[in-house]
RNA sequence: CGCGGGAUAGAGCAGCCUGGUAGCUCGUUGGGCUCAUAACCCAAAGGUCAUUGGUUCAAAUCCAUUUCCCGCAACCA
């Protein structure tokens, strides 16, 4: 029976290129949807740029450009990114588009008529020579413990965590007046109210849950959750659906998250497909391929907006929380300049290598630091020298020997065997999470098919008994078959290739069988050895 | 006691959730093969799985302890 599976990628915030760091994060949602969808199921991957909030607003005054022009550009140089990537995103949208933005106010709309968003009225700091509210971290003053300067959330020079009155001798960040009080209103997120149900959530998911996923959030819970600013004092976002708000919009963590639901219902609108069915079946299976900063956000904060909008939305049910890929220890950052982006390291090595790469040594479980050496060695050791030597050394022998043609011969059975049985464990290890230990597997039969070669020896078959030599590298042609169904969520470039290669169509997660001779047709070398220097 | 992650062969890492012969890549040594991109296959050497204690018939794996290493303003997966 089809399944119902959503796959989604966290939403890139719109002010940079996207990095390797992006792709390891997300790499992981776009082979579990390549998965499903060859294995036949009803599958939604959605994603998008995440293009509102304060950080853009600062940059875009500082660029003199508006929020928009700068959100606008790196939403389409990430299409781009992604696109290089080979991400198959079944849409990839942003939050700035008009159905993303009526979709959050309704929802926004039915938080607060259910009682879940409430009006809290403060006193807040006001700059009167700016004209405006100010937040925390737009109050530098005096810390109370070093007696260095600081910021109103924390004190950068003892790092510690300051609420922003603490502060001595107070001022606006942007012209150093003294803030003065004034009364504003907000709305907030009955976060407190869910803490029972988030609970239970955790305690659902206990053995699917990656392990990080499962600590962060039990920190959260054990502290209680406290209830969250829904609004914000901005003029760049989604406009607040309630009467008194116009000079304030929706706080991004609560709209980006959407993201997820509103792209997902206009994917299947434009199927043609009922929405409603699809997200609340009991049985939906759910993806969300993240990094490991933004785990309270997916496993607290998202189904907690789900219970409160209420209308009975399937929580997430698996969280793919990569750790952090490092650069000699040390974390990728802007400032230290120390990115590689996506589109770089895709122009240097090529889309596969990269996908084969960062699945096979991205950081799944724990910090890893990225080796530009590392990856040239398992391009060559597992691509070039497994995969690609499998295919050539057996495509070679038939050109040169029988003009391309491969004649028709019995499939070894322990191979059936071994190839049967591969799908079903990759299949498993895929829908669990564990997409290194799926790769890792799939190379296993890389290694068995080189082995099965030489065991063979069809170089003495070929002069002594023709049949044996026949049966043999129709076996062998049988495992590049299976192979291109096998590797085919992780490196769809090459296996397109290696489909080519034998003339087949059928893309499905199950055994493909050949009949017949085979005529090879010309694909070239499939990997470049890549010399170390 | 701020929070979190880590410590496994010369190097880089997997295994730990779900205890039961210690595994992969590179490197080293020896052999095989010649179909193949100095590719492939076989074998050997090399580890008291950081320390100490506990649970257990059995611990790299679970619990606790100690030591050492790394990350933790903002940008940021």
């Amino acid at each position: 029976m089809k399944r119902n599976v959503l796959v989604t990628g966290a939403w890139p915030y719109a002010n940079y290129l996207l990095h390797i760091g992006h792709l390891v994060a997300l790499l992981p949602g776009d082979v579990i949807a390549r998965y499903y969808r060859m294995n036949g199921d009803n599958v939604v991957y959605v994603s998008g740029s995440d293009t509102h909030g304060t950080p853009i607003t600062e940059r875009a005054k500082k660029e003199g450009k508006t929020p928009a022009e700068i959100a606008m550009y790196y939403h389409n140089e990430d299409v781009k990114s992604l696109e290089k990537a080979g991400f198959s995103y079944d849409m990839y949208t942003s939050t700035e588009s008009d159905y993303h933005k009526e979709k959050v106010m309704k929802y926004f709309k039915e938080m607060y008529d259910n009682g879940n968003i409430y009006e809290k009225e403060e006193e807040q700091d006001y700059c009167p020579k700016c004209n405006k509210f100010l937040s925390d971290r737009e109050i530098i003053g005096t810390c109370p413990h070093c007696g260095g300067e600081a910021k109103g959330d924390q004190c950068d020079s003892c790092l510690a965590s300051l609420e922003s009155n603490e502060l001595l001798n107070r001022r606006c960040s942007t012209c150093g007046s003294t803030p003065e009080l004034r009364k504003n209103k907000h709305l907030y997120l009955e976060l407190s109210k869910f803490q029972k149900d988030i609970e239970n959530l955790i305690k659902e998911r206990e053995s699917i849950w990656r392990k990080n996923a499962l600590n962060e959030s039990k920190k959260f819970l054990s502290m209680g959750l406290i209830d969250r600013a829904a609004t914000r004092q901005l003029d760049w976002g989604i406009k607040i659906p309630v009467d008194g708000y116009e000079d304030k919009r929706i706080y991004v963590w609560i709209e980006a998250v959407l993201g997820y639901i509103t792209t997902c219902e206009r994917v299947l609108e434009e199927r043609g497909e009922s929405f409603k069915d699809f997200i609340t079946d009991p049985n939906l299976i759910s993806y969300y391929s993240i990094g490991k900063d933004n785990i309270p956000f997916h496993t607290i904060i998202f189904p907690a907006i789900l219970k409160a909008i209420g209308e009975n939305m399937s929580l997430p049910t698996h969280i793919i929380s990569c750790e952090f890929m490092n650069m000699s220890d040390e974390k990728m950052s802007k400032s230290k300049g120390n990115l590689i982006t996506i589109n770089d390291i895709v122009d240097k090595f090529g889309k596969d290598t990269v996908r084969y790469f960062m699945i096979a040594n991205g950081p799944e479980k724990k910090d890893t630091n990225f080796s530009e050496n590392d990856l040239i060695m398992a391009h060559n050791k597992f691509l070039v020298g497994g995969l690609g030597n499998f295919i050539n050394r057996n495509v070679s022998f038939i050109n040169k020997k029988f003009d391309g043609v491969v004649s028709e011969g019995i499939v070894n059975s322990d191979i059936i065997k071994l190839t049967k049985d591969t799908y079903s464990e990759v299949a498993k290890l895929i829908e669990a999470g564990e997409l290194r230990a799926a790769l890792d597997k799939v190379f296993d039969y890389v290694s068995e098919a080189n082995k099965f070669y030489d065991n063979s020896t069809p170089w003495i078959q070929v002069k002594e008994d023709m049949d044996a030599f026949n049966n043999t590298t129709y076996t062998c042609m049988y495992m590049i078959a299976n192979l291109s169904n096998l590797l085919r969520p992780f490196i769809p470039d090459t296996t397109d290739r290696m489909k080519a290669l034998l003339g087949i169509e059928e893309n499905g997660w199950n055994e493909v069988t050949l009949s017949g001779d085979i005529k090879l047709n010309d694909i070239g070398l499939l990997f470049e050895r890549i010399d170390v220097k």
